[in-house]
DNA sequence: TTGTGACTTTTAGTCCGTC
DNA sequence: AGACGGACTAAAAGTCACA
């Protein structure tokens, strides 16, 4: 499984554990609505910086949005 | 410190633990000499896939390479 | 609320060097 | 062996309208 992909899904599992929509975490993370919707449906490869942005919104290590779910 | 800066270093720890000059590693992860050089220099903020790519270079998970030190 | 296509701007990443 | 830069190309970052 590509990274991208796990990012994807852990993107996607983190912002509905918190109850955010994909517009309440974009403008949280300062980024555009869209770009999450891409971002989850595996349309780009993210940078570390975008990783490292969401994941500060989230109040969660970096690392927490690329480890593979243990199952 | 910054995500990148993180990668910056444990770049460079990793590929010198496993004694690869920049060129070696770049030729392995297919991607190019100067490349590698950036990265460690943080010049820039690497994409997942290289990341990827870098980490089964060096045989380790790819969230080794952004793990922050634990000292 | 989210997905998608079309688009522009910025940055990643390559390739050529010099020091 | 590696730092560093310029110039280039591919891809990401970011925006918008519409389904």
């Amino acid at each position: 499984m590509k990274l991208r992909e796990v990012l994807a899904q852990n993107l996607k599992a983190f912002r509905q554990a918190q109850g955010l929509s994909q517009e309440e975490l974009a403008h949280r993370a300062g980024i555009d609505r869209t770009y999450v919707s891409s971002l989850e449906r595996c349309r780009y490869g993210a940078s570390i910086d975008v990783i490292e942005r969401i994941a500060e919104v989230f109040g969660v290590d970096p690392v927490d949005l690329l480890q593979k779910p243990l199952a």
